[in-house]
RNA sequence: UGUGAUAUAGCUUAACGGUGAAAGCAUUUGCCUUAUACGCAAAUAGAUGAAGGUUCAAGUCCUUCUAUCACAACCA
């Protein structure tokens, strides 16, 4: 010892000890920015990061998704390539205006009034930042390596500049188009929704409808007599003056009723589905037989009713009717109105299985009304534009007469506006009293509301710039075949089969913080010009300025080619900047730009070359695919329609290429009880909390080996505790124990002279070779995208091999005796294990197994994560031994337990195990091991039955692999008859090496190969058996063996001793004693063992009165013995 | 409603289509064995969500159903 330096040692694992001591180490000697700098960029592995939005806290899943990415990014720069991870900020969208409108306590329809549409972006601006300081301690604080310090921002001019460039390339492939189309609308927030907007949690609410069953009176026609009426059903009534087609279902059967109306008692022949009449026809109707039966006059309780005549949709189609509210008619086409068209989604759940068709506000509405032919109900408002019967503010136009300008939700209405009656029960009394209702009620059904206002959203027809994704649709399947997804199925399913009915992509949103769209039109729409570029748009600009539409160019200070911050900081491409740019239509006309912003998920699907300034800078990455495209990316499964999707499409339409090469799609995180995390339960978990209590790397070990990163994992942290005391607490241990005495033995982290592991000791050559076989399979899972399986591999290794068996059944290795060369064995192994171990789990813990590498490299320069991974040396992995060691382990695990049934404690040495061997082979094996059996288990030895007739009962079993591709369907009778073999069968097979079987009619000739026989039970012995391996202990305790286990136990007592009284592991001792005959003889017999055990120099019997004050009395056995010892 | 996933001991998870379903946690019991009681050992425990089918052989493949979850959603 003296001088020489020694390894750290620890009283326990301490995660905030170590975590802070390792991250003060990463940012002092910069070893993130070393591990991509120290390798090759010519050898690259590009990872992309998803931007978070930093709007919001980060949660439990966030930590869970980035140990993911982490993982695979810190393992492939062990594998030796450069791996840069540039970070990312989502900044634009709804949800952070929503925010920022709350906080300002404004709405939307005060944005450029109350607040100019500048200082409000400004807000935006600062507000998206706010959490930032959040984020960058979370990730800093569970190890995520990202590049934080340069990430790449959405709002940023140069990033939306690339945006720019990206649409411009799609407006040129002609990708781009304007359309009319109904979406989700909220007229109280003044603006469309998203589909994601749409999917907030408590948007979908129940509400009670007035819901109509109108009757619609067919015109006369070949098939339906005269006073024919089709009933159609809807749960919005204000859509029904906008109704121009009635839907059927071309395969579903409708039949002809005769009954009377109930409110005007007047008689009618109506047309429904088959399978709904009797949901239609309930209460106060009755069916009768015949047409003749039906007798009814107004007051009588029953009203009858006639099936008859049945037709199929397809027959139907065609046949016109009369408009059922005729405010006003279509602005063209209106001869092409109010027909039976058919329509595939056309059920017959619930209604009458024809749907009313108000193309205007209902999407299937629009489609199959646009398949047919039949227009919408639009007019044309002041301004000579087409417009629908209900305005932007969502109360009915001038055209509805006396119900203009109510709105067409009485929940629309500021409190206390409202009407008595809703627009939806005047058009209900208006129909009754009409002939035209068959049926109002009440009915309760799911409705989605506008996520901020609360109020019932509208299905509301809207213009839109839209990507032409349906053309590439082909294209991006074909591509997403060749990307390796985890899991497979949500590659093929959920995203291909989304792929394979893509949509196009609704671009426009009518907001204000986010990518303007890049086109400038002429009012009249016949000119437009798509901008890619800030250079074009100063150009633009300039030529504008020439024809007099602008007095100035707001880009003038922009130095085109010039690409500093500075430069491109002299400007601004948001909305309140660029909508003031009038441009230059070629025939010199003013041209305005389209005043919406581009969809967000547009922005995030642009990063691989926006986040570059691709293509006006760093064209190579791209094009050179140097960072292009990603060999993996990582997110949770919901982006699977998100950013996977975003990526994907714009890679395919914009470069013919994937984004990806592969892919995780990580499952939820759940509570423990399985339910989703939301802030209304309150179920959710802080991560600051938890990575406190816990530390990162037992969480991240937790999370990454619990479940597949593609299961959902229900996070307990009852588990991450376990994790830390099984994993992390037995590997501290490991670390101390080794620690401890390689410092007694000035041990070194770097030896002179290696002993070959092939003359080490038969325990050392095992526990290599099981690390070596470690090191290969690890590899194989990570380079696979398994991390659970590499880290329950890892687990496994470091708990129960080199803890619970290697060090348990070395330990005396360690503290007994010289230096000598297998000590020195012992060392080396144990380190070599302990060093390597730490590299294969860096990805998953990267705090701890830095520690350790360095503690155990004595070197406070050095890092896990700039080491290689190590190399498999295939010459020390011995598949034999691995073998016979875990018979080994089985063998002394049955001992134990036998011991435990007898209650003979492991002190107690016993004299010998019984052991069947079935051949040869098995004993040669057991032989090569016996020695750690018996000191494990504390008995003498080992005595092999050989000749077993009679003693061993053995049980045979049929090969079922081999013999059922060879006997197939005769298989059964076959494993009837060894069923049925006893002892003699057995025997007979074992010493001629075949048996006769008579299988029916025929006889097999079954080989002794094409069985395995194992022993079951030993007669007149207690036996344990596991795999076939049975043993039995002789029980028998004679004298000597009670004289040894007693003297076990006094060193055992004396050691505790020593230990309670702080003597350190070196100090000699003098013991005197006093005690009972049988323990004086247990004494005298066993001395020096006793001696050299305690390290006693001397032990004396001396007379009781003679023992110093400080004696104490033991219980051995029964016996009892009163002794003192002292330092020497 | 559609698409996809999941369902194995009280809990979390294993199990190339080969027949006695494997671990850990929890529980019970015993152990302070000179690394570790935040530890060790042992014991107890399950007809693999239900019903069919394919097969000599099914936890594993197919069909239907049930439950849970996610995603997509305009049941008029």
């Amino acid at each position: 010892m003296g001088d020489q330096k020694s390894f750290r040692e620890f009283k326990q694992y301490d995660h905030t000890f170590f975590e802070k001591e390792i991250l003060a180490f990463w940012e002092e000697k910069n070893i993130f920015q070393k591990s991509i700098t120290e390798k090759d960029p010519n050898k690259p592995f590009v990872f992309f990061e998803g931007p978070p939005s930093a709007n919001g806290m980060p949660g439990i899943h966030h930590v869970m998704g980035r140990t993911i990415k982490d993982i695979f990014c810190r393992y492939k720069t062990l594998k030796g390539y450069q791996v840069k991870r540039k970070a990312g900020w989502d900044t634009h969208g709804l949800p952070i205006e929503l925010n920022v409108e709350k906080e300002l306590g404004i709405t939307k329809e005060d944005i450029g009034k109350k607040i100019s549409v500048e200082d409000y972006n400004a807000a935006c601006r600062k507000a998206v930042m706010k959490y930032t300081d959040v984020w960058n301690d979370i990730t800093k604080r569970i190890g995520y390596w990202v590049d934080m310090d340069h990430p790449y921002i959405t709002y940023e001019n140069k990033y939306m500049e690339s945006v720019w460039w990206l649409l411009k390339n799609l407006y040129h492939q002609k990708l781009l188009y304007k359309g009319y189309t109904i979406q989700p609308y909220s007229p109280k927030a003044g603006t469309g929704l998203s589909s994601h907007e749409l999917n907030q949690p408590g948007t979908y609410q129940d509400v009670k409808d007035t819901t109509v069953v109108a009757q619609f009176l067919a015109k006369p026609n070949d098939i339906l007599p005269d006073n024919t009426y089709f009933l159609a059903w809807t749960t919005t009534p204000w859509t029904l003056p906008s109704n121009t087609a009635l839907t059927v279902g071309p395969k579903i059967p409708y039949v002809l009723v005769k009954t009377y109306n109930q409110y005007t008692h007047l008689p009618v022949n109506l047309i429904l589905a088959k399978p709904l009449v009797a949901k239609q026809f309930t209460g106060k109707y009755e069916a009768v037989e015949k047409e003749e039966e039906l007798q009814y006059s107004e007051g009588d309780k029953k009203i009858p009713y006639w099936v008859g005549q049945e037709f199929l949709g397809q027959d139907l189609v065609g046949i016109s009717y009369e408009q059922l509210l005729p405010y006003t008619l279509p602005y063209e086409n209106s001869d092409q109105a109010f027909r039976v068209i058919p329509g595939d989604f056309v059920t017959t759940e619930d209604g009458t299985g024809i749907v009313h068709t108000a193309p205007t506000f209902g999407a299937d509405d629009a489609k199959v009304a646009k398949d047919a032919g039949v227009p919408p109900m639009l007019v044309l408002d002041e301004n000579g534009h087409p417009v629908p019967l209900v305005d932007l503010q969502g109360r009915f136009r001038p055209e509805m007469k006396e119900l203009a300008g109510k709105y067409v939700k009485n929940e629309y209405y500021a409190d206390g506006d409202a009407p008595e009656r809703s627009v939806d029960v005047e058009i209900a009394i208006q129909l009754k009293e009409d002939n035209k209702a068959f049926k109002v009620e009440k009915y309760e059904h799911n409705y989605p509301h506008c996520w901020r206002t609360d109020k019932p959203i509208l299905y509301y027809p809207l213009d839109s710039w839209f990507i032409k994704v349906t053309e590439r649709k082909e294209r991006m399947v074909e591509l997403n075949n060749t990307i390796n997804w985890k899991p497979k199925a949500t590659g093929t399913g959920r995203f291909g089969n989304w792929l394979s009915n893509a949509n196009d992509w609704n671009l426009s949103r009518s907001r204000y913080w986010g990518i303007p769209i890049p086109i400038w039109r002429t009012e009249d729409g016949k000119e437009e010009l798509c901008i890619g570029s800030v250079e074009e748009l100063k150009n633009a600009c300039d030529a504008a300025v020439a024809a007099g539409f602008m007095k100035q160019n707001p880009l003038a200070d922009f130095v085109i080619g010039d690409m500093s911050e500075a430069n491109y900081q002299s400007f601004d491409l948001h909305k309140n900047y660029v909508d003031e740019i009038v441009l230059v239509s070629p025939n010199g006309q003013p041209m305005k730009r389209e005043s919406d912003l581009i969809d967000v998920w547009f922005d995030s699907g642009s990063m691989p070359y926006a986040q570059w300034h691709y293509p006006f800078e760093n064209k190579d990455k791209i094009d050179g695919h140097q960072d292009f495209p990603a060999d993996f990316i990582a997110e949770g499964v919901d982006q699977t329609r998100g950013w996977f999707y975003t990526l994907h499409a714009i890679a395919t339409m914009c470069f013919d290429s994937i984004a990806y090469k592969n892919i995780i799609s990580n499952g939820l995180v759940l509570d423990k009880n399985g339910n989703k995390m939301s802030k209304r339960l309150g179920n959710g978990v802080d991560p600051f909390e938890t990575i406190d209590q816990y530390g990162s790397d037992a969480t991240r070990w937790y999370m990454i080996s619990n479940a597949q990163p593609w299961d959902n994992l229900k996070f307990d942290v009852e588990g991450i505790e376990e994790t830390r005391r099984k994993l992390f607490g037995t590997l501290a241990n490991t670390y101390s124990f080794f620690a401890l005495y390689a410092n007694i033995d000035g041990v070194a982290a770097q030896p002179s002279e290696r002993i070959p592991v092939n003359e080490r000791p038969e325990i050392d050559q095992w526990v290599i070779s099981l690390l070596n076989t470690l090191v290969k399979e690890v590899d194989e899972y990570y380079a696979d995208y398994e991390p659970t399986k590499a880290a329950r591999a890892i687990q496994d290794f470091i708990s129960d091999n080199l803890s619970n068996w290697y060090v348990r059944l070395c330990r005396r290795r360690f503290w007994k005796g010289d230096y000598s060369k297998d000590k020195l064995a012992a060392y080396q192994t144990l380190q070599e294990c302990l060093e390597k171990a730490a590299i294969l789990m860096s990805p998953i813990a990267p705090f701890y197994s830095d520690f350790l590498y360095r503690n155990l490299k004595m070197d406070m320069e050095q890092s896990v994560h700039l080491a290689d991974y190590p190399s498999v040396d295939h010459s020390v992995i011995d598949k034999d031994l691995e073998y016979r060691m875990d018979k080994a382990q089985k063998i002394s695990s049955m001992v134990l337990s036998l011991r435990k049934r007898e209650s003979i404690k492991v002190r107690q040495p016993l004299q010998k195990i019984l052991l069947p061997i079935l051949d040869d082979q098995f004993e040669e094996q057991i032989e090569q091991v016996k020695s750690l059996i018996l000191a494990e288990v504390n008995v003498k030895e080992i005595e092999y039955l050989k000749d077993t007739s009679g003693i061993v009962k053995k049980s045979i079993k049929p090969d079922f692999k081999v013999l059922g591709k060879k006997l197939g369907p005769k298989m059964k009778d076959l494993a009837k008859a060894v069923n049925g073999f006893g002892q003699k069968e057995i025997e007979t097979l074992e010493q001629k090496g075949s048996i006769v079987v008579s299988l029916g009619d025929e006889n097999y000739e079954l080989q002794l190969e094409e069985t395995e026989i194992r022993s079951e039970d030993i007669e007149g012995w207690m036996v344990a058996s596991q795999d076939g391996i049975t043993v039995a202990l002789d029980v028998n305790i004679t004298d000597d063996l009670q004289f040894e286990g007693n003297a076990r136990e006094i060193v055992n007592r004396i050691q505790k001793e020593r230990k309670d009284r702080g003597f350190e592991v070196t100090d000699r001792i003098v013991i005197n004693f006093e005690a009972t005959d049988l323990i004086n003889a247990t004494i005298h017999s066993y001395k020096d063992y006793i001696a050299t055990e305690v390290l006693a120099n001397k032990i004396n019997v001396v007379p009781s009165h003679d023992l110093n004050g400080d004696a104490f009395e033991l219980e051995i056995n029964d016996d009892k013995i009163k002794l003192s010892i002292q330092k020497a």
